[in-house]
DNA sequence: AATACGGGGGT
DNA sequence: ACCCCAGTATT
């Protein structure tokens, strides 16, 4: 069950191995870590005493045993690389993005490269990915990189976010990745793992929920193994912590997970609610005679329920009794249970009334679309499906 | 066939 | 805080 998306970064099982023995991805010379680790440093012990935290490390200890550590863009690992991978996996699969990495690197080996080239040659370089908006930002990008940044990516957040097609999370993936820095991410695998880690309820798309979200991500991050530890949490989200069932007894996190423990990881995260759709309400006639039938009407051509057979309806249950002593001689009103019925596009209020002991009128029984029916004709009409449950609902005629 | 959705941009 | 994008994976 893989992720989409984004979500399918590992699109196959870690490889089983013993003799891989990839070397930890040699990292260059962590760059001196003045400002950025400071800022950072105050949200939790992590800069300060350079200790991991407990998700941190068990976190760790699963990538050191599960993890990849043999992606292209791994080896050698340069900002570009990891920028050109990262904008490459926000809609893509980790098999094939590493095909078209290859080819593109390759063609296109520095950020320098990219921004000489034409914007044809990206887009062929593109073409089978998808998303070629991506890499006419990439290109951008590029260029002006070399305008602002002397033709490199710049070691800043927000000069990288300034980027097009760079937010927060691809940006923090660089800095992280690159050069170690310590900046949390938080694509769909990492929010994934902290909702149902912490067991925040809400659609993680909203933003009070999303803040909530960074703040963790930010917690969790390490200054030390940043880069591998932010491999290891999309990995984790993209292999075990899948959207239906997760693989908990794999996970290194199982035990402190609230998810997990509450047995959450079902509803966890919170499904993005649906658009509201808009309300409408009606009032359903059921105009009864004494012998139990019940008078239907045929509905039109155009809209919901179109050519079905349905009952007479009114605006609201207020102007019910004038709409209903046009159909027959009617005595009483009596409301029923009202209640909602759902389509893909709106919602229905629907208040029943029943008119019982109401005399035919001859007038209106002797049309096409109208009829009255008794209870066995019903089964073999074509009714909307809360109309028959409405009518096989039917009190008994009334004394 | 319909539906849901990521991560970013624009308003 | 809202919609839009333009593809893919899932149902």
């Amino acid at each position: 069950m893989v992720e989409r998306h984004a979500g399918g970064r590992l699109a196959y099982p870690a490889p089983a191995g013993r003799h891989r023995r990839h070397r930890q991805p040699r990292r260059r010379e962590r760059p001196h870590q003045g400002p950025a680790l400071r800022i950072h440093a105050g949200a939790g012990l992590n800069g300060r005493f350079h200790t991991l935290n407990v998700f941190a490390r068990e976190l760790l200890r699963w990538y050191d045993h599960h993890g990849r550590k043999d992606l292209p863009w791994q080896h050698p690992r340069s900002a570009y690389r990891v920028w050109l991978s990262e904008i490459m996996l926000q809609q893509t699969q980790v098999v094939t993005v590493m095909g078209y990495f290859q080819r593109f690197v390759d063609r296109l080996p520095t950020l320098r490269d990219l921004a000489e080239a034409d914007e044809d040659t990206v887009l062929a370089l593109w073409s089978g990915l998808g998303y070629y908006r991506r890499a006419r930002f990439l290109h951008q990008a590029a260029r002006l990189c070399m305008e602002r940044h002397d033709g490199d990516l710049p070691r800043d957040l927000d000069a990288l976010m300034n980027l097009p097609g760079i937010g927060r999370s691809t940006a923090g993936a660089i800095l992280a990745q690159a050069h170690g820095l310590r900046f949390p991410i938080l694509d769909g695998n990492v929010k994934r793992v902290l909702t149902r880690y912490h067991g925040i309820a809400g659609f993680p798309g909203e933003s009070a929920i999303e803040k909530k979200l960074w703040l963790h991500a930010d917690e969790h991050t390490p200054a030390k193994r940043t880069a591998d530890y932010t491999q290891a949490i999309m990995d984790l989200g993209a292999t075990v912590c899948v959207r239906s069932k997760p693989a908990c007894l794999l996970c290194p996190q199982a035990a402190t997970c609230v998810a997990h423990r509450d047995g959450l990881t079902a509803v966890l995260p919170t499904v993005k609610p649906g658009k509201k759709v808009p309300t409408r309400s009606v009032a359903m006639l059921l105009v009864r005679d004494k012998r139990g039938r019940v008078l239907l009407e045929r509905r039109g051509p155009q809209g919901v329920w179109s050519g079905l057979w349905s009952l007479p309806e009114a605006v609201d249950a207020d102007t019910a009794p004038a709409v209903a002593a046009t159909l027959a001689r009617v005595r009483q009103a009596d409301p029923l249970p009202a209640f909602t019925h759902v389509f893909s596009h709106y919602k229905l209020d629907v208040s029943p009334i029943l008119f019982d002991h109401a005399a035919p009128l001859a007038a209106v029984a002797d049309r096409a679309d109208r009829r009255w029916c008794n209870r066995d004709e019903l089964a073999s009409l074509g009714l909307p499906a809360p109309v028959r449950t409405l009518l096989d609902n039917l009190p008994e005629i009334s004394p």
